[in-house]
RNA sequence: GGGCGAUUAGCUCAGCGGGAGAGCGCUUCCCUGACACGGAAGAGGUCACUGGUUCAAUCCCAGUAUCGCCCACCA
């Protein structure tokens, strides 16, 4: 039994005056990666001890540092992945980077560029050494950054999509998807960006709504309108490469010059006029320039029709092979001149019509994506996209929120044919060799490699190939692994919604496609995709650095905290909703976690303990069986939120539960049952068993969100090992008991109505008032009374009541009026418009449910609880206008 | 040109058939015995508009307007 003795005899630990994040954040997680709480073992789940939950990070770019949007992705990924740890589950959270081809061959080749050299200068060999120089010096900022975050990764795990073992990920499903015909070689017309000089896929390439010029020429005879024909374009320049003029078949306007030719301008060649479904009478002039190898539409429309398809632009998109003046010039330079040449000859007919048009532009370096006729390699993606649309439809893998699941199947049943060779250096090389008699070889893994006289393909793929691998390729695929035995497929995939196409499509098809179960059924690489937002700027405005509104998370983990950045976007994602932030509400999540230390260092002072056995149910007092409760609501409540992936809604759920209840009204309440002196010992026993006990408790359900000061916390007041690896929390069992809950609610109205009085009254908080219950029925209150005396600071009541208020409440229990001594002083004045308004709110109220009550077809079609609640408003907004009438009757008399 | 989503307090967002909510901001009072990174009391909204369904609509349906996003080879 603990005494009052005993209370003095505890050990005085203290925390700090003030929480400091930043003087344990650092030492925190190197310790957990010490212990070693992040590592996954296979055999747990293989031997059935436990259950896996696997989670792929999304590989960030090696050249990347931590943005907000990782922030928000990596909280929500480590909030999931504590929380399983903590059920019980095994989990495999596996890190890694990718090389991101493009990006990563740009930032070396911009360090050369200073001192004026190209990659050529070294060759394709010693520029793929000098980019790994710069990865072992420079790459992987974001891993420091990702720890500095909490991120619970299992970093002996830590992949590279460059790595031998991805590499042969890479080449292997290449020959298998080549000798199954799903890769294949062709000339095409691809989206060319001159900046990078290489081939782009459709999703590297971005539409804007650019200003431009439609210019309309006239080809053919200047003196003979009926053997001319104008078109119109945008692109002026590539009239140089035009072999034809379209128009549609059914147009009278043409007819006549169908099947004859006109003059080509500047070029000086005749050219045919040719009659295609393809072309839009309505359009312009009805008649379109051909340019088959520069434009997607005309190369069809030069294949029908046998058109020649002369290359007139460079891999730089300058002005080549035209045998005109303008070969050399840059393309946008030659638009201008072509045009001046045109318009000196008398061609062009309608002048500076301007014209907004959607014109693509390279995703990574923002320029003009020229369209181009080339030879690529390809995925035929129609079968893998099939499949893996059809996984979806058949529930194999769950998208969340199902609403996205519609711009998943949009794009996986239009998907057009996939270019993934890349004219560059750093990334996986087609592992396809040309013989010097013209065969072409796919070398798979175990295959001897080519002897002499024969060239690998010069390209590399796609980044977005190998990271389409992931799930199963950092698992030791095409290995049958004991990772994959344990662990794949793995359980959610938690990315932005923005990614859903880049690479969640591909993942998809190729998981489908390479990986397969114990009994030979194709496997999906995830249960689960989790789709979160994106993070934007305090006005909802999308985050760029053009518009300079972007926010640096480590500039917030410097200044808040990581667990306040991670609360903050916790806390503001809603599934598939983009979210907005700002630094005050870091800082509102910084006071979060200030206000949790403060009140555990409180907790501490007063000898709060937890874990020693079963709470004894008769010890408890109304406070303690409601506080209790509803910590078993917010465990259950919280749980399922985090199953359902509604961190908003969990993170709000406990933000509310820890201030508002047990911080404001819990640890008061507490307060009274814990007096500074005296007391009755079982009752401070009981109440420092249930302070612990709900802190305990609280402290685990926040580890996810906030581990640094969870952790801080929880080992200071329990003294266990870790929160890490500590239990996640189960409810009681207890039964609820609504008495309690009535009781407090009870508190709080009286509490609040006294403070309203104090406050109206300016009474200032530390004065205390005599105070007298009169007209009070049996006295079912007492314990109630001496909380809210407490609370409110109310005293004993004194020898002279000199000017009095009488406060009315109506209970759970009947009306209770409190008798207050406001010593000389009452300002009669504001405390009538006081009690007018709030008997004018019951008369509204009254009124309002009179109406309602007064009809009949309410009566007779609402569901028997929506009339009862209304009845029951009616009684107690009743109730009310009887009490506040009463007192403004006395107040009138009083004045 | 097609889809999709949004429109609720000054700002950012929850809610969603029966009494309008949160955070931040704002006003007033208070350094009260864990916390001024705090406490207390407040102000502030015909839930975009117009119709419809219903006993009842912020919530469901239709249309309108505005904004946003995605997709798209119309010169």
């Amino acid at each position: 039994m603990t005494t009052t003795a005993d209370r003095d005899a505890q050990p005085t630990r203290e925390l700090a005056k003030h929480y400091d994040p930043a003087s344990v954040e650092v030492a925190l997680y190197r310790h957990w990666m010490a212990a070693g709480y992040f590592r996954a073992d296979e055999q747990q789940v293989l031997s059935g001890a436990r259950r896996p939950f696997s989670i792929v990070l999304p590989p960030p770019n090696v050249t990347g540092n931590l943005h907000v949007g990782h922030a928000l992705d990596h909280t929500l990924m480590d909030i999931l992945a504590r929380w399983h740890r903590m059920s019980g589950d095994e989990v495999l959270w596996l890190p890694g980077m990718d090389h991101a081809g493009i990006a990563t061959q740009n930032v070396v080749e911009r360090q050369l560029a200073i001192d004026g050299k190209t990659r050529h200068d070294f060759g394709r060999d010693l520029f793929v050494q000098k980019v790994w120089d710069w990865k072992a010096e420079s790459g992987g900022a974001i891993l420091g950054q990702m720890k500095r975050l909490g991120d619970s990764v299992d970093w002996d795990r830590q992949r590279f999509t460059l790595d031998d073992g991805l590499s042969s990920a890479v080449q292997t499903i290449f020959k298998r998807l080549y000798d199954d015909g799903l890769i294949y070689r062709a000339k095409r017309i691809i989206n060319w960006c001159p900046g990078c000089r290489t081939a782009l896929s459709d999703i590297e390439v971005e539409h804007s709504e650019d200003a431009g010029e439609l210019v309309s020429i006239r080809y053919g005879s200047l003196d003979d309108p009926s053997s001319s024909v104008v078109v119109a374009t945008t692109r002026v320049e590539t009239m140089l490469g035009d072999t034809a003029v379209a128009v549609h078949p059914d147009d009278e306007r043409y007819r006549h010059l169908v099947g004859a030719t006109v003059l080509l301008p500047i070029v000086n060649r005749e050219i045919p006029v040719v009659a295609d479904e393809h072309v839009d009478p309505r359009f312009g002039t009805g008649a379109v320039k051909v340019t088959p190898a520069h434009d997607p539409n005309d190369v069809e429309i030069g294949r029908r029709h046998g058109l020649d398809a002369p290359t007139i632009l460079d891999e730089g998109a300058r002005i080549v092979d035209t045998g005109t003046r303008f070969d050399g010039m840059d393309r946008f330079e030659a638009r201008a001149a072509v045009k001046a040449e045109l318009d000196s000859q008398g061609r062009i007919v309608a002048r500076k019509v301007p014209y907004v048009h959607a014109v693509g532009h390279c995703s990574r370096s923002d320029d003009v994506i020229e369209p181009r006729l080339s030879t690529q390699w390809f995925v035929k993606v129609e079968p893998l996209a099939k499949a893996a649309g059809d996984a979806v439809r058949q529930g194999r893998t769950t998208i969340h929120p199902p609403e996205l699941a519609a711009r998943y199947f949009d794009w996986v049943d239009n998907m057009h044919d996939w270019t993934i060779s890349r004219q560059l250096w750093w990334g996986h090389r087609i592992p396809v060799w040309y013989g010097p008699n013209g065969e072409t070889r796919c070398v798979g893994l175990d295959d001897e490699p080519p002897g002499e006289g024969w060239t690998q393909d010069p390209d590399v793929l796609d980044t977005w190939f190998s990271s389409g691998l992931w799930p199963f390729s950092t698992m030791g695929w095409p290995r049958e692994t004991d990772t994959m035995k344990a662990f794949y497929p793995t359980s959610v995939l938690v990315t932005g919604y923005d990614i859903l196409f880049f690479w969640v499509v591909r993942m998809m098809m190729f998981g489908l496609y390479a990986t397969r179960d114990g009994n030979g059924r194709p496997q999906v690489p995830f249960h689960t995709v989790a789709l979160h937002g994106l993070v934007r700027d305090q006005f909802g405005k999308k985050m760029s650095k053009s518009k300079g509104n972007t926010v640096d998370p480590l500039q917030w983990i410097e200044d808040y905290g990581a667990d306040a950045v991670r609360f903050t976007v916790a806390r503001g994602s809603n599934p598939g909703a983009d979210q907005a932030i700002a630094t005050e509400w870091v800082a509102g999540s910084a006071r979060f976690c200030s206000k949790l230390f403060n009140v555990t260092n409180f907790a501490s002072k007063n000898g709060a303990v937890s874990g020693t056995g079963p709470l004894d149910d008769a010890e408890l007092t109304a406070a303690d069986r409601w506080i209790l409760d509803r910590l078993d609501e917010v465990i259950t409540q919280t749980t399922d939120l985090l199953g359902d992936f509604q961190y908003a809604k969990a993170a709000e759920g406990l933000y509310h539960f820890t201030w508002d209840e047990f911080c404001d009204w819990y640890v008061e309440l507490a307060k009274v049952q814990i007096p500074s002196t005296g007391g009755d010992p079982a009752r401070i026993a009981t109440t420092r068993r249930v302070l612990g006990t709900v802190l305990d408790q609280l402290l685990r359900l926040l580890h996810p969100f906030v581990p640094f000061v969870t952790e801080t916390l929880w080992t200071f007041l329990t003294g266990g090992e870790s929160l890490v690896i500590a239990e996640w929390p189960v409810p009681s069992g207890r039964r609820r008991d609504g008495a309690s809950a009535t009781w407090v609610q009870d508190v709080i109205a009286l509490t609040g109505e006294i403070r309203r009085v104090r406050a109206d009254q300016k009474i200032p908080p530390t004065r205390g008032i005599p105070s007298r219950r009169i007209a009070a029925a049996g006295d079912p209150h007492a314990d109630l009374h001496a909380s809210v005396r407490s609370l409110t600071r109310l005293t004993e009541p004194g020898d002279g009541y000199t000017a009095t208020i009488t406060v009315p409440v109506n209970l759970s229990l009947g009306t209770v009026e409190i008798e207050l001594d406001t010593s000389g002083v009452v300002d009669t004045a504001a405390e009538i418009a006081r009690v007018s308004k709030d008997l004018a709110t019951a008369q509204n109220q009254i009124a309002e449910t009179a109406r309602k009550l007064a009809n009949q077809q309410f009566l007779d079609k609402a569901k028997p609880e929506a009339v009862a609640k209304i009845r029951d408003r009616a009684a107690k907004a009743s109730a009310d206008a009887d009490a506040l009438s009463g007192r403004l009757a006395a107040l009138r008399s009083t004045s």
